[in-house]
RNA sequence: GUGGACGUAGCUCAGCUGGUAGAGCCCCGGAUUGUGAUUCCGGCCGUCGCGGGUUCGAGUCCCGUCGUCCACCCCA
């Protein structure tokens, strides 16, 4: 025997046993942005890697030390994308989409960050995006976020809360970083050794720090708001109204920042305290220079993006997920003319009714063995079929869940037969 | 990347102060030869994460390593 090869650190498997979940919440994730008339959008799981150098920044801990990166064999510099906003802005400008155009689209798909694992923080994990390019006003910021309040609600996550912030202009954001810098100075001996280190590399990012005496130097920090300039500021507050408008509750965060370097401007975080320190569901913002950035028109754009596995360990804990798949039917088939017949006579019924669901049973077996598999597959009726029955041109039908006797049934018949004890001639959609 | 806890059959776990491994579930088979989910009987499965050390002897102690989890960090 050889070893076993175990999985990379940080990446998991997601088994049928809790696909249920998965499926749910993408099934409802398409409903959502198809109320919304946002179009599905697929870029490249790898892409150049300076393509993330330039949209994410040099100095951001996912470039710096997270980015799972190589030289292939023709020597490009390869990336794992460890986000897709800079792919998709990338493909938007690839496909010249934006030449004077606006584009609602949202994405779904796994992102890559070598980080150090833990229960909602992987190396490969999955993210739901939703971009929107071309949108000048506070309108499309506020229907984001409806958006995505309507997705998580939708979804019965009626425990997150949405914390709001406008970062400002980069200019006004940079004058707002000096005023921090000085205020930050004068406590430096007192800081903790990250905030100290951060204070000239990114000084906002104090301003999120956990650590308590930090916290108490933070209280009295100035404000982001007070520096933002007026036109962020108007905007800010337009988005803020109409969220009002709308019924959404927010809280206004002034210490809320983002790792990302190119937002501006509105950024949000939808947060939940049931998942420990991985708090942030589903976080975004706005990213005006961006799409200039990476070479294409001057475009606003605004977007989030949604942890799956976050959002799928939320549902998990309050048992929501799509039911298992199980097959309506399962056909037994024991004896040599019975088992030569067994895959013909399921194709007929597949062919007759394609939203039958139809478990064949395989390996033989004899009859115990074949309806404990029957029992097991969760299967509704079983089909049973032995020499004698296909001597005498008949299937078996039985009721595995009810007490409705076992019936014979000509083998012509029951496909029909079937599609009427089913409800698959209703067109509906199969949910029953 | 830093600190800590944990790592025993496919799964959930037991195994006292060191003496060469157990239970339940699952799976497979049987209870007069064509019928499941209950019950009864029987069976399979582990180099006790991996490597080294201490010891006459280690799942049980020590070191290293890998992995998971918690907090930090970071972020979705």
């Amino acid at each position: 025997m050889s070893t076993i090869i175990e999985p990379l650190r940080g990446v998991h498997d997601i088994l049928p046993s809790g696909i249920g979940t998965w499926q749910f919440l993408e099934r409802t994730t398409r409903e959502v942005f198809a109320a919304y008339g946002y179009e599905e959008f697929r870029v490249p799981i790898i892409e150049q890697t300076q393509l993330f150098k330039r949209s994410i920044g040099d100095f951001t801990d996912i470039v710096e030390k997270e980015m799972f990166s190589f030289v292939d064999q023709g020597e490009d510099h390869i990336t794992l994308r460890p986000e897709a906003t800079a792919g998709i802005a990338r493909a938007m400008i690839s496909n010249g989409l934006l030449r004077g155009a606006r584009q609602r689209v949202w994405c779904m798909g796994p992102m890559f960050r070598r980080e150090r694992p833990q229960a909602g923080r992987y190396r490969q994990f999955h993210q739901i995006d939703a971009e929107a390019f071309g949108f000048e006003g506070p309108d499309v910021d506020a229907e984001i976020i409806l958006l995505s309040a309507r997705l998580l609600r939708r979804l019965g996550l009626t425990g997150v809360k949405l914390h709001l912030n406008s970062l400002g202009t980069p200019a006004s954001r940079a004058s707002y970083r000096e005023r921090l810098i000085g205020y930050f100075s004068a406590y430096e001996s007192q800081l903790d050794e990250d905030s100290r280190r951060r204070l000239h590399a990114n000084p906002l990012r104090i301003l999120d720090s956990k650590h308590p005496e930090t916290q108490r130097i933070v209280a009295g920090a100035p404000h982001l708001g007070e520096s933002l300039d007026p036109e962020s500021r108007a905007h800010f507050e337009a988005l803020c109204a109409r969220l009002r408008a709308a019924g959404i509750e927010y809280h206004v965060d002034h210490r809320l920042v983002r790792g990302l370097d190119y937002y501006t401007r509105t950024v949000f975080e939808w947060i939940t305290d049931s998942l420990g320190a991985q708090s942030t569901v589903c976080a975004g913002g706005r990213y005006d220079g961006l799409v200039e950035q990476l070479g294409g028109p001057p475009t606003p754009g605004i977007g989030w993006a949604m942890g799956q596995e976050r959002i799928v360990m939320l549902l998990e804990q309050l048992g929501r997920h799509d039911g298992l798949q199980s097959p309506d039917v399962f056909l037994v088939a024991s004896g040599e003319r019975a088992q030569a017949f067994a895959l013909e006579l399921a194709e007929r019924l597949r062919e007759g009714s394609p939203r039958l669901r139809l478990q064949v049973n395989l390996g033989g077996g004899n009859f115990k063995a074949q309806f404990k598999r029957a029992d097991k597959s969760g299967a509704r009726y079983a089909l049973v079929l032995g020499d004698e029955e296909v001597g005498r041109g008949v299937v078996a039908l039985k009721d595995l869940r009810g007490d409705q006797a076992q019936v014979d049934c000509p083998a012509e018949e029951i496909g029909g037969r079937l599609s009427v004890l089913l409800g698959l001639d209703e067109g509906n959609t199969g949910k029953s």
